[in-house]
DNA sequence: ACCATGACGCACA
DNA sequence: ATGTGCGCCATGG
């Protein structure tokens, strides 16, 4: 995989249970220009690890889900609303409740 | 090499 | 508070 995308997949990986982070942070993490949370949406909708990359933790930065499986509504979604809920992260209205207490910092 | 697109973010109206 | 527009990076055709 392209350097950039594998950082990025590494990133998630490492991104604790029950907790979340946001693409921002990740672009962050990763150390370019800070506006790169772009090319990390992109990388993650590739999400060649489905799931191996615990992508559904990745959220964007307001606490919206974002999306899944490449897409931003849909079953897929509901689907990651479930997997965070179980991780204990509820989701409210596509908004994650307590999101800057559950937001994970890697940068 | 160039153009077009995207699971975002922020500024402005 | 809500809606719309613009900008950035990386990837794919």
């Amino acid at each position: 995989m392209s350097s950039f995308a594998d950082k990025v997949y590494a990133l998630c990986k490492r991104i604790p249970w029950g907790n979340v982070s946001t693409y921002k942070d990740i672009g962050k993490a990763i150390g370019s220009s800070g506006m790169i949370y772009r090319a990390v949406g992109v990388a993650l909708k590739h999400n060649p690890h489905a799931p191996i990359v615990p992508c559904h933790r990745v959220v964007a930065s307001d606490g919206s889900i974002g999306g899944f499986h490449g897409q931003t509504s849909g079953p897929f979604i509901a689907k990651k609303i479930a997997l965070l809920k179980e991780e204990g992260v509820l989701v409210k209205n596509g908004k994650i409740v307590d999101f800057e207490k559950k937001l994970y910092r890697l940068a």
